[in-house]
DNA sequence: CATATATATCGATGTCTGTCAATATGTCGT
DNA sequence: ACGACATATTGACAGACATCGATATATATG
């Protein structure tokens, strides 16, 4: 029987794989996804979710849902001030993932 | 009133917070992202999904059902030859997400 | 202390989706 | 044409998760 092509070689092992997926997932999401653009693009690179339930449209507990969903997968990080608690964008986290993205692609 | 911070200016739309979500989404899948690791890295640039199932602890329909998500979210084409249907990734396709993924980041 | 505001947590719910068994379709050999 | 093999599709089901209302906690103000 002729074969139906060469062995698969390399590749993510399977826990590497549930480790990156699992970060995606995070960022997999309308409103994280825009929640940290808005981060990103924040004057001072902060923002507390007073301002973010308006323009989501979402209710405050889902915003604190997602905020906690991004700071318990390193994406952000939260320091209260006053009645306030303001997020701001971890540095270089979204890099990681842009990094564990770059695949080695064949040769075009 | 003190003001909690300067309001929302930039960040993805809603719809752009769609569209690479979903993106996002194909790729945040443990068995997915391994079929995207493993097509990288496969010396002819294509593999069939009979040598996939094995390695990925699936059976074949589910395997088969990933192999559509990633083809009609444009990162894998497929060509039949002969009994088997050989995939390979769609150039660019990932870079194109790791572009989407660089948002302005704050200058720390 | 009482009230108002901002955020977090809890419980419930509806939807989405990853998985498989069964079956269908397609292709090659004999 | 028939059987063997590779892949695709269908239907069903269990687990995950985004969302919200209600409630709790924290902080400031009067």
């Amino acid at each position: 029987m002729e074969m139906c092509c060469t062995p698969i070689a390399g590749g993510l092992s399977g826990e590497e794989a549930e480790d990156l997926a699992s970060m995606l997932k995070i960022l997999a999401d309308p409103a994280r996804i825009r929640i940290v653009s808005m981060l990103a693009t924040a004057v001072d690179g902060e923002v507390c979710v007073c301002d973010l339930t308006a323009p989501l449209e979402l209710s405050q507990p889902t915003v604190s849902h997602h905020m906690k969903q991004l700071r318990e997968a390193g994406f952000i990080e939260s320091e209260r001030r006053g009645k306030w608690v303001f997020h701001r964008l971890v540095p270089d986290r979204l890099a990681q993932v842009r990094r564990a993205l770059s695949l080695p692609e064949p040769a075009f």
